[in-house]
Order: C-alpha cells, then structure tokens, then sequence
RNA sequence: GCCUGGGUGGCGGAAUAGGUAGACGCAAGGGACUUAAAAUCCCUUGGGGCUGAGUCCCCGUACGAGUUCGAUUCUCGUCCCAGGCACCA
C-alpha cells in the first residue's frame, strides 16, 4: 500500500477501469426495479463550471448509492448543443457554430470523466445532432395537424442591428444585450404551440407534485397566474361591434366610466381612423410601442393616454364611456382592454382625475358612504353595492356572482377564468437551432414537410454573417423548395428555427432510447425507465424548462406516446456556488490566483495594492470571483472536490466557497488513509465481524455500536433529505472513534470488528469518493470492484446505548447530568434524579409541584 | 406592492412528532514530535461573572409578546436579508 494518498494516480485508474469493464452502461430488466435518475444537461459552452460540478456530484452520489441499494440505475449526460452564445463565438473566433459545438463537448465530456461521474456515456446526445432533432420537426408536424401549433402575427422585442427577436431576458434596461441598440416592438409572424390549453391541468397538477419543492411550484403557479372574474362585453356606440373585457371586479361594472385599450390594439387604429383623434392616437402609439419594457423602466413611466374618439356603452346602466388607449394597458392581459372604474382602482382612479374623468362609487363601506371628489385612495374591499340599479344593498362579494348573470342574460358577457400564461411563441430568427419544418407556397399557403422528407437538416456548409444575422433566408439551395402539396417548385422553406427550450423539453424521454430511428423513442424503453425519479438543477429553470416539460409531456400523452402526465416524480433544486469578490482600486475585479494573501490581507499582484473584499456573491466571470475545476482536479484530484461540494452546505442550499474548506476535505481523506495504512496488514487477513454486540466487550463493543448507528445515520440522511453534509459529519464521527480506540491488533475478534468499521466507513463514503472507495477496497483484500458491493445494513440489535445519559432540570434549567442503564426504569430514573448532589441544592426546602420524566432523555423537577 | 424562503459562535453549518443549543468541519490559541519547517497528534475555544474556579452561577438561536413543566422548534406582531412575480385590469 502506498505511504501516501495520491488522487492523480488512482483516479485515473479506477477511470480506466470503469470504462473497461462497462460498469455504468444499463439496459431495460423488466424484474428488477428501476430508478432514473437525471441532472439538468449543459449548454456546451466550452468548461464546466463549478455549478455544474456541484450539481453533478450531487446527482452522482444518489446514483451510485441507489445502486448500491440493488436499483437498475439509468444515469444518463448529453449536451444542449442548440443556442445564440455558438453564433456569437462563431462570428468571434471566424469558425462555425458546429465546430465549435463539437469541440466544446468533447473538451467538456472529458472534464466530466476525469469527475468520475457514474455515466452511462454509451447514450450521450447532443440535441444538435439531426438524428435528435429529427424527431422534434415530426412532433411539430404531428403538433400542426392537431392545431397545438399554429401560426399567428404578434408583438415581440426585435433588435433592428440583429435582426432577430430576442426573448425578455435578452433586453437589458431595454437594450439589446449584445449590440446595445434600443429594443423595440415589432409585429411578427410566429409559431406558437397552444400551452395555455393545458394551463389548468398544469395548474391543477402544481398540488400533486409532493416530491417538487413547493418554491418551484409556487413560482409556477404564479407564472399560470389564474384569477376568476367576469369577460364583459362594451357595445361600441354607432357600430354592431363591442369590446371584450376581463375583469376580476365585475361587481364594480356600474362604476366603469371609461374604457382603456392597449395601443397595440387592433381597436385603437380602427376607432380612431376619420376621428380628429387620428394623428395624436398614432403619435401616442408609436411612442409607446418604441418605449422600454423592463419593470425598472416601466415603474418610471407615468401612467398617460389619448382619448380614441369613440364611445363605448356600460352594459349595465347604459352610460357612455369614452374609449382611450393607454400606456398601462397590456395587449398580453385578458383582452387587451381595461373597464377602468376609478372610485375602486388606484391606477384607474389616478387616470381619472389626471384627465377630469367621471368617478363614481358603487360599493360603499357599510357604515357610510365616499366622496369621489374628495377621496383620497381607491376604495377596494369588499363592501355595500350602491348606485347600481337592482343589486344596490347586496354585499358586494355576493354581486360579483350575481352581475356576471345577469350580463348572460343580455348576451353581454359571463364568469370566467383567465390565466396570465401566454402561449409558447417557438420562433427564432437564428441560424444554430432546429429548423421549423414548413413550406411556404404562393399557392397553397403555410405547408408542412412530408415526413418521408424529414429531417428538414440544417445546412452547416454556410458562413456566418456580421452582426449574428441569421444566413438561412439567403441560402438558395436550403430556401428553394418544391411545394409538398401542389409541386410547385418555387416555394420557400421556413427560416426560423425553434426555441432551444423545445430540445430541452424531451431529451429525458430520448435517453431511454438514444439510438431508436423508428420513431421519437422505444415506447418500451420509455414505459420501463420513465418518469424521471429524481431530477437535479439549478432553480433557474424553476419555471421555464419545468413547465416546457411539463407541457410537452402532456403533448406526447395526447398523442398516446406515453403513458404518465407529469414527467419528473422528484426535483432537487440545488443552490448556487458563491464566493467572495476580490476588488483591486485601480485593476477592477480580480480572479483569485490575480491576488495573494499577506498578513491577512488580499494584495493584487499587478499593483501590490490592497484588495477589497466583497460580499459573497454567485460565481461569474463578470465579477471574477471564480475557481477553474481544472484547477481543483490538479491540485487536489476529483474525489476531494466531490467532497467538498457535498460537505459545505446541504445541496438545497448556497455553497459558500472556500480554499481552506477543500483543504480540511483534502485532510479528512488524508486521515483515512492512515487509518488504513496503520490497519492494513491484520485486518486483511480476517473477515469483517458482523454478529451480536453481545459477543463484545468494552471499546470494541463501543465501535461495533457506533459503527452500526453510522450506518443507519448515513442511510437515512442520503435517503430521507439529500443531507449529505450531515451524512458525511456522522462518517468522520466513526473515523475519530476509530483513531481514539485501542483495538489490540494481536486478537482476532478486535481485528475483525475494526475490519468491519473500516470496509464501514468505506461503503458509506463509496458514492462520495468513489476512486478513494475502489482503493482502499482493493487494499482490503476484496477482489471486485466496489460497485459491485451491496451498501451496509445496520443490525437493530447493536443499535442501543448500554448507558444513556439523562439530564436533569429544576423548572427547565438545566443542573445535572446523569448516566443510567438504557433500561433503568422510570421510577429508579426519578429516584436518581431527587436524589442528585446539584439538584438538591435547588429543590431543598421547596414544594414539589411534578416531576415529568422523559424516558431516556430528561427529567424536569418543577417546584 | 404581492408570493416564497431564511436570520443560530470568528466562519460554513448541526440539533425541530417541543426535551442537553452549537454535532462535524474551518479559523484561532496552546502543547507534543523535529536541528528547523511542513505534515501529524493532543488540548482549549458562544458571551459574561465569582468570597469557595466548580459535577458553579447568569445571559444567549434577529427583536417583542404568548402557549407550555420546558420553545432554536408552535402562535401572534415587528425588523432585516435573499429569491421569484409585478402597470395583471
């Protein structure tokens, strides 16, 4: 045995090892029990971060242990290949987004073995990959022919120097985030595919996901947004049309006096067109729609408008209403149109007196009446209806059941149900993502592909254009197409590609059957492996992602291709990895190995001068403040890295980064070697003890016990809550009362009890330190790989203390301490207790009012 | 503004069917080994008090109340921090 751990050596190893024997590949066995389980897949950008180590590791350890525990574990990895940041760099580094692509997997995919991650790398993906994406142009077509994709104009940010759409979170302070121009509104032809369909069963669903923190599905359920309320019609004056209103006040419809429409509705133009209104409504909509949407920017805004010039009638009393379009009024709400009733709405009530409009009090509080001329504030509780013809007097929470009615009857509107979630707009003017198999025929329209004539492949034979434009519209030879229904030769392809989230929203399924090219998936495959036990990522995808998913299971299902709704069974969010930012006055932010320690004291090493020290932020490489894992597995190796991710911080949690951190895991794994080194030659000549407790005295006694509760405790921190932190603390426990035991090396039943502890502590630290795990293993005389081990059992027999320690108080202070036998009796604890030196100093001369015994834990004098 | 989390030593964090607050680790201090250093091992370490330095006393889990024999844990109120949503009709 090696004097010294060295994690170079046996790393590489044990790699090696695992990949010859083919220990992590796995197939389907229909008798044996399953267990999925999945971390999020990356983006290819190049490196793995430490997030992806954290997140990893900690997926990692769950799959080694589950297999441990005699599960047929599916432990997949593959890559989100799809995405902008390849064109960008593309255009950077004058390559192309494939190339780049494929360089960067496979720069990353040995990063992650050198991890030693558990992979069954023999069903990698990469979604860029036409036989992935393939299977998602004939999903979109299957998705076309039922109408859950479709086609339609709206308004979307659109950066004019890119020429493409950008999604919300590209707009930075209503900039483009990677040319700086101003981001502005633009009305598009999209796809959509038709997720507010399924927005109730999705909602529905958010309750039945009890192994989902609540946070994500809290986040998701706002994000559904539902709210009950009423859809009103308002008859337009001198025309047949009405306007269509959400509201969720429809008691207070008697107090509409205005009406308010968003300026991208189609209304605005219509109703003003001929009105001396035109020209100021066009100014004020051109303004609008040029304005920054971001909520720092939107929150400055005041909240303005511009009369239309037409009326609208109130449905209930008949009033006229002038109609204005208004900033505040959002096209991706309800309808598009606001009944502003400003007596019970601080904005509407805001409007109203910035433009002299009516005010008028519907519901009042029940002990009096308002002033509209003189109240201050919306009045918005419930309350008494007044001023509203046949509902005046009724509570207004009953009104807001009953007005809704009475609107049916006239044909004028009824309850309803409106949710904020908008349908899915998939469409990307980019070049590096999946191509949207449609035709364009002068003829006949929209056209689908064939599907014989799938994939519709993404020509990688082009140059990138300046300025990040996609170069799909000017390839002739990808553009040019025959029309699939009449022939026609000179229709056009689609050139939007789809959104990269629709990869993400089924690789899952893919993994089961990477290889299957008859079809999206082996539904055998997919009815053995599926759902996903236990998904693990980032909290970023709290809504995004999960819901895509979520929804694109619902898809498959309608289509008969799975059999489950819901797509993950558990989710683990894991926190951020976080360090703390090092400032230097004159050289900005500075990476860790910019700056040296001296005296306590951070100095930049280009200057000298003293570096601030900033607050614990998540690592970015904006702020510097990052750790390369190449540099960790250099100097430390994967094992003290995977440690160290797990032991800082439970994994729900942040992860505050630190050198001396990783040091003391370096250290731990250190001690344990010497613990072998010093056992190594007699314990491996003898079998490891595993009978009654009763069979021991004294200290081994002791280790036999403690070894056993580890085991249990170890067991249930993995199984129960993902506490690896803990679980870890309790092995290093063991490994301490190891070091304090004198176990004479010269007996036998000594040595086979210390054998036991050891292989103990090495099976509980296997799915951890799995390389370490397979080495000592090996020095322990076991001829198979670890991985073939079974995880340890606890004996109930050897899990009780002989002597228990109970603690006495007098009125709950604590004032004594007292060790008895596990099995002393209540009585005998009470008498003990009394009797006690310390508390009889502070009970003598007082009444005893009770004496509450806790069996094996306390007991309380009260007096 | 609304919705979620969360406030425990110098630090990361333990302990909640209510029952010894501070496991484990880091850092710090002291000691052993060494010619020396590193490594290693051992001890101390929440704050304060003391006529009897003890199997001693007081205080202490953001703050203030309450329930209880007993509250870090349960209830109510307040403050602060983080994340999400937000002109949502």
């Amino acid at each position: 045995m090696q004097e010294r751990y060295d994690p170079q050596a046996i790393e590489s190893k044990w790699q090696r090892y695992w990949e010859r024997e083919g220990l992590f590949r796995v197939k389907e066995e229909p008798d044996r029990e399953k267990y999925y389980l999945l971390e999020m897949f990356p983006y290819p950008s190049g490196k793995i971060h430490m997030g992806h180590v954290r997140n990893y590791t900690i997926g990692d350890v769950v799959a080694r242990y589950k297999r441990m525990r005699g599960y047929n574990v599916l432990h997949p990895m593959g890559w989100d290949a799809f995405g902008m940041p390849a064109e960008n760099a593309a255009i950077a580094n004058r390559t192309h987004p494939a190339r780049w692509t494929y360089d960067n997997i496979a720069a990353m995919r040995e990063q992650l073995k050198r991890m030693g991650f558990s992979y069954d790398w023999d069903r990698e993906l990469a979604t860029c990959r036409p036989e992935y994406y393939r299977w998602e142009q004939w999903l979109f077509l299957k998705m076309v022919e039922k109408d859950m994709a479709y086609r339609k104009e709206s308004y979307v940010n659109w950066c004019e120097d890119c020429q493409t759409v950008l999604a919300n979170e590209q707009v930075e302070a209503g900039l483009c985030w990677r040319c700086g121009r101003p981001v502005r509104q633009k009305k598009l032809w999209q796809w959509f595919f038709r997720i507010t369909d399924d927005a109730e069963d999705l909602l529905q669903w958010c309750d039945r996901l009890p192994g989902w923190p609540e946070k994500v599905t809290t986040m998701q359920k706002n994000w559904i947004g539902k709210s009950l309320g009423a859809r009103i019609h308002f008859p337009i004056e001198g025309s047949d049309e009405t306007i269509p209103v959400f509201t969720t006040r429809p008691d207070t419809v008697f107090g509409a006096t205005f009406m308010c429409l968003a300026p991208e509705h189609p209304l605005v133009a219509a109703l003003s067109s001929g009105t001396a209104q035109q020209e100021p409504v066009a100014a004020f909509v051109e303004r609008i729609l040029q304005q920054e949407r971001t909520s720092q920017a939107v929150e400055s805004y005041e909240k303005e408008g511009v009369f239309t010039g037409a009326y609208c009638i109130n449905p209930m009393n008949g009033l006229r209403m002038p109609v204005y379009t208004a900033n505040f009024a959002l096209m991706e709400y309800g309808t598009g149109a606001v009944m502003s009733v400003p007596a019970h709405d601080q904005r509407d009530l805001d409007f109203a007196r910035k433009y002299g409009l009516d005010i008028v009090v519907v519901v009042r509080p029940e002990d009096g009446d308002l002033d509209p001329a003189t109240m201050e504030e919306a009045y918005v509780e419930p309350g008494v209806m007044t001023r509203s013809g046949a509902f005046d007097g009724m509570d207004s929470r009953r009104a807001k059941e009953e007005i809704p009615k009475a609107l049916a009857e006239k044909g004028l509107g009824e309850a309803t149900v409106n949710y904020r979630l908008r349908d899915w707009g998939i469409s990307r003017q980019r070049y590096w993502g999946a191509p949207i198999p449609m035709v364009h025929c002068s003829r006949c329209g929209v056209v689908p592909v064939r599907e014989s004539d799938l994939p519709v492949i993404l020509p990688e034979d082009v140059d990138m254009l300046e300025g990040g434009r996609t170069p799909l519209p000017t390839l002739d030879e990808f553009v040019r197409t025959a029309c699939p229904r009449c022939g026609t030769d000179d229709a056009r392809r689609e050139t939007d590609t789809m959104d990269t989230f629709v990869e993400s929203s089924w690789y899952f399924e893919r993994y089961c059957s990477p290889r299957w090219n008859e079809g999206i998936f082996d539904t055998e495959a997919v009815d053995y492996w599926m759902p996903v036990d236990q998904y693990i990522g980032g909290v970023e995808h709290a809504i995004l992602h999960l819901l895509y998913s979520r929804y694109f299971t619902r898809v498959l299902k309608d289509f008969g291709l799975v059999s489950y709704k819901e797509p993950f069974t558990r989710l683990l969010t894991q926190g951020m990895v976080c360090k703390e930012t090092l400032k230097c006055p004159e050289h900005g932010f500075l990476l860790p190995e910019e700056a040296e320690i001296r005296d306590g004291r951070a100095h930049c090493l280009r200057c000298d001068r003293p570096a601030e020290v900033g607050r614990v932020e998540k690592m970015s490489k904006s702020k510097k403040n990052v750790i390369d894992p190449n540099i960790l597995l250099e100097r430390y190796g994967a094992d003290t890295t995977r440690l160290f991710c797990l032991f800082a911080a439970p994994p729900e949690r942040d992860l505050e980064w630190s050198e001396q951190g990783v040091e003391g895991g370096a250290r731990f794994l250190n001690r344990v070697w010497r613990l072998f080194l010093q056992h190594r030659d007699r314990v491996s000549s003898v079998p490891a003890f595993d009978g009654s407790p009763d069979d021991l005295t004294g200290d081994v006694r002791d280790l036999y016990k403690k070894t056993h509760q580890t085991i249990r405790k170890v067991t249930r921190d993995i199984e129960e809550r993902f506490h690896f932190n803990t679980a870890i603390a309790a092995v290093m426990e063991l490994v301490n009362m190891l070091y304090a035991t004198e176990v004479d090396l010269q007996d036998e039943l000594p040595c086979r009890v210390a054998r036991h502890a050891l292989e103990t502590v090495i099976l509980l630290l296997s799915p951890v330190v799995p390389h370490f795990a397979e080495e000592l293993w090996a020095e322990l005389g076991n001829p198979e790989s670890l991985l073939l081990a079974a995880w340890p059992h606890y004996r109930e027999d050897a899990l009780e203390q002989d002597e228990i320690l109970v603690v006495v108080q007098v009125n709950g202070k604590l004032r004594s301490r007292m060790t008895l036998p596990a099995d002393a009796s209540e009585d005998a604890i009470r008498e003990k207790a009394l009797s006690d030196e310390n508390v009889r100093r502070f009970i003598e001369g007082k009444d005893l009012r009770r004496v509450i015994v806790v069996k094996n834990k306390l007991v309380n004098i009260v007096v």
